[in-house]
RNA sequence: GCCCCAGUAGCUCAGAGGAUAGAGCAGCGGUUUCCUAAACCGUUGGCCGCAGGUUCAACUCCUGCCUGGGGUACCA
């Protein structure tokens, strides 16, 4: 049992011989956030003495009086400041936890909360109109990190990729290509701004002349310029993004859903309930049934639908595809999309509660101290593949998941090039790497790492610090899965890695604090387990960030 | 107008009812015959946007305001 919660029964039990009621909500133990404030603490007295009539203090006292002693497990109970109880944990439990992290190795960390549940993760979900941008690279790695945090946390994850290649956009993205091939040989005229200006789109129609020849510009032949376009773009897409380490199960075409007739099911759907009408030529959804602000068109007088209803019927698919916990990622600019479509899959029955959306919030770009502007249009945009080319993936992951995502993520581009060796990724790796070499040097030294070392000889404070936070990671790695901050990952391995750092560095200053040293064996090998067991927990999170585990820097 | 997000050290950001508010970078000063100095130590630097309220306790919750960003389409 965690020590949390054989925390929490003793307390309960001496709240109760000290004459005190409480319910099992009352006790709640949380890690102090101070040194001298003991490891766990505890304030429940605060509420109880409020009820009690009496100080905090004085209730506290009363409690911890009722507590069993045991100090190989708790070293220490102490009532401090105003009537906090603070735990100091003793050598059984820190040795416990090492020796669990040994024997579960890459499963340390992981639980099974999820139960097994079928989950979809959709993300990025860029149309294949230009190459994948800084904006998308944080989504995607947003995604691909809360999805390892599920799976992480039992959950049966699905990435999934839902895209258009159908729309207006996909056609004016082929009518640039038609446009540029037509410029190529001579015979252009002006390009409209509000068609794609990127050079890729030179660079696909090069192509289109390659393989048509120049007598292939007839306005008749635009869905072969898109469909080439499509092709070229998606390819360097999957290519970007398995180059972040990142691979979708499922592309999800938006055409799929017209050729199974999902959509006009949801249109007949909502005929049916009563929430579809028409009017101006057009079909409305009567989202101020759901409470929402205004009717909503679905089917422009075009007869085109708007994005609600394909978004609507991609949504009903997805949970009678029977999937029990939907996540959608989106950025900040598709905050308005959602409300109208849950309102109409709840109307059409379905549970809400499913779904969760998380929004993230921009990427500003700055270089130097000028904004840049970003437009997949506008084509004055840094791609994803030239930040990884300044970069490299590590770098681009960490960035991107170091910050909670409903803060806007300010990227200084000349920072990022110049200073990237100052990177807190290397930080952590540097600690992985240094671990590595300190088991490679006891092998060379002939010191073997023994099969049940003597942990009760890790009694050195840097030691215990250790110690202790690798206990925390289980409960990180749980709590930033249940409430989808995996932000909380790098934040937590930046204090594990300065921690181990202090640890290595005490044997630096202190020769009998060396890992590697002949003149105390079982010491050299307690410390030996404790070496493995940070790599253990340093190589779990950074797999859960997807960024590499270097074995040497 | 209305809705969402943010405002914490010079910069970029963590922290989210508790006990003295943290880190990285930048600045200043140190540590290496020694398991990787991509490290470590010391130091400078804060009306936690403003004003009220709730609470034994507020940077954290509530209300209002200010500033910045994003929405509020028969664009996605």
């Amino acid at each position: 049992m965690p020590i949390e919660n054989e925390l929490k029964q003793q307390l309960l039990e001496a709240i109760r011989k000290a004459g005190f009621e409480a319910g099992p909500d009352a006790v709640e133990i949380a890690e102090s956030r101070q040194k001298g404030h003991g490891d766990l603490t505890c304030n429940a007295a605060f509420a109880i003495a409020r009820a009690a009539r009496m100080s905090p203090k004085a209730a506290a006292e009363k409690i911890a009086g009722f507590l069993p002693s045991d100090p190989g497990r708790i070293e220490k109970i102490e009532v401090a400041g105003n009537g906090f109880i603070n735990f100091t944990l003793g050598p059984a439990t820190l040795a416990g936890a090492v020796t669990e992290i040994l024997r579960l190795g890459t499963a340390y960390g992981r639980n099974d909360s999820g139960a097994g549940r079928k989950t979809q993760v959709e993300f990025v979900s860029a149309n294949p109109t230009g190459p994948l941008t800084i904006g998308h690279g944080r989504q995607a790695v947003i995604g691909d990190v809360v999805s390892r945090l599920l799976e992480a946390n039992g959950h049966a994850v699905t990435r999934e990729y839902y895209f258009n290649n159908a729309g207006r956009q996909m056609r004016v993205l082929g009518e640039s290509v038609r446009l540029r091939y037509l410029e190529a040989l001579g015979k252009g005229g002006d390009f409209p701004e509000d068609h794609y200006q990127g050079e890729y789109i030179r660079d696909i129609a090069a192509a289109a002349r390659d393989e048509k020849g120049d007598g292939f510009g007839a306005p008749e032949n635009l869905p072969y310029f898109q469909q080439l376009a499509e092709n070229a773009i998606f390819a360097d897409i999957r290519k970007t993004l398995e180059r972040l380490g990142i691979r979708f199960d499922v592309y999800y075409n938006e055409r799929s859903l017209y050729d199974t007739g999902k959509i006009d099911a949801v249109i007949a759907e909502l005929r049916k309930r009563g929430l579809a009408y028409d009017s101006e030529g057009a079909v409305w959804f009567r989202a101020t049934q759901a409470g929402l602000d205004q009717d909503r068109v679905i089917v422009k007088s075009t007869g085109e639908p708007t994005y609600r209803l394909p978004d609507m019927a991609y949504h009903k698919d997805k949970y009678d595809r029977g999937f029990e916990l939907i996540v959608d990622i989106f950025g900040a600019d598709h905050i308005a999309t959602y409300p109208d479509v849950m309102a109409g899959l709840t109307a059409m029955g379905y549970d809400p509660s499913r779904v969760k959306v998380l929004i993230h919030q921009f990427v500003t770009l700055t270089e130097g101290k000028e904004k840049v502007k970003m437009s997949t249009r506008k084509a004055n945009f840094v791609t994803l593949d030239e930040l990884m080319d300044e970069v490299g993936p590590d770098v681009t992951r960490y960035f991107f998941i170091n910050r909670s995502m409903s803060s806007h993520l300010n990227f200084d581009l000349t920072l990022a090039k110049t200073q990237s060796d100052e990177n807190p990724v290397y930080y952590v790796q540097y600690a992985h790497a240094r671990i590595s070499s300190i088991l490679r040097k006891a092998k060379e030294e002939g010191i073997d790492e023994a099969e049940a070392p003597d942990l009760s000889l890790l009694t050195e404070p840097a030691e215990k610090d250790l110690a202790r936070v690798l206990m925390s990671y289980p409960r990180v790695v749980a709590e930033a899965g249940r409430n989808f901050e995996p932000h909380k990952l790098p934040t937590y391995l930046e204090e594990a890695a300065t921690v181990y750092h202090h640890f290595q560095h005490a044997g630096k200053q202190d020769e009998n604090l060396r890992v590697v040293s002949k003149k105390n064996v079982p010491a050299a090998q307690a410390r030996l387990a404790l070496c493995r067991a940070t790599r253990t927990v340093l190589a779990n999170g950074l797999g859960l960030l997807g960024i590499s585990a270097p074995e040497s820097m």
